[in-house]
RNA sequence: CCUUCGGCAUAUUCUCCUU
């Protein structure tokens, strides 16, 4: 049982779906994760037709699938039948309730996602998060500080979810400010500060915050190369830019992915650099998705 | 001699190119 979910999984992730069904098929018995990893792979790979059979098929859907649906749902766009499933299901737990929360969040709609914070019998960081973020997305930057401010503790994710608030609201002096007040920082923190100078044309901030990252010890990710990439793009940093491009592999390990190609092809255009630009496309180890 | 993992649902950072 334990190998026969562990295989669904991995056939899954490696868009091997139909082999995932095979083993699915010829398992004599399923318990609850059996049904829950066979419907995560339909929807792995896209498939949220064949998710819903599956679904359908269990004979006592514990509260995993049913939240699992919601969220689906959600995600393709189907807000309505999202929203019907949460009212149906037999039980409904903290994540199930998040899961709602998230999908009128991303739905755009922040008084629906508001009167669910509400209602919720037990909000937690993953609701508060969801929540700054929808009401940063809307603009709407005072509900944020009102939210923060009455929240019995802090959390590096909903500090993470305000200090990219003001960065999309192009609040950068708020955003430097509450990324000092940081007690812990993760890769996301210096992440969204980083690519929230890029983004915002100051360029050189968003280069020594890198410097001092590494500095401090904090290993950058793939994402923290993209904001030092486009930092480098937007004013026309050349140098500095292969200069990362080379280290970030060198120095971390990473190996640059098609964004940061994407990075190095722009710059190397504005820069005049047809040639150039020309090879780094040739010479890029995926295939033309 | 010692040692980890292991198969499930929800949140925060993404460079695109739509002229």
């Amino acid at each position: 049982m334990v190998s026969s979910t562990a295989m669904i999984t991995a056939y899954a992730s490696n868009g091997h779906l139909q082999k995932a069904k095979q083993v699915f098929d010829r398992m004599n018995q399923r318990d609850d994760r059996a049904w829950n990893v066979m419907i995560q792979a339909c929807i792995k790979n896209e498939e949220l037709g064949a998710a819903w059979q599956a679904f359908s098929r269990i004979p006592q859907a514990t509260v995993v699938p049913w939240t699992c649906m919601v969220h689906s749902f959600a995600k393709s766009g189907d807000l309505a039948t999202s929203a019907a499933l949460f009212r149906c299901m037999p039980e409904r737990n903290e994540v199930s309730w998040n899961a709602m929360l998230s999908a009128y969040a991303q739905s755009g709609d922040v008084e629906a996602a508001w009167n669910m914070l509400a209602k919720m019998p037990a909000a937690d960081a993953f609701s508060w998060t969801t929540m700054v973020a929808a009401l940063s997305a809307a603009g709407k930057l005072g509900k944020v500080q009102e939210l923060v401010d009455s929240l019995p503790e802090q959390n590096i994710a909903v500090s993470n979810a305000v200090l990219s608030g003001y960065v999309q609201n192009g609040e950068m002096v708020q955003a430097r400010s509450t990324f000092k007040g940081m007690g812990c920082r993760d890769t996301i923190t210096w992440n969204a500060m980083i690519e929230g100078y890029a983004q915002n044309n100051f360029s050189r901030e968003a280069i020594d915050l890198f410097k001092l990252m590494v500095l401090e010890g904090v290993k950058p990710d793939s994402k923290t190369y993209v904001g030092v990439l486009v930092a480098c793009t937007t004013a026309g940093k050349l140098e500095e830019a292969r200069a990362q491009f080379v280290g970030m592999k060198e120095d971390h390990g990473l190996a640059p992915s098609a964004q940061h190609y994407c990075c190095m092809v722009d710059l190397l255009g504005r820069s005049g650099k047809v040639g150039e630009a020309q090879n780094l496309m040739d010479s890029m180890p995926f295939s033309p998705d």
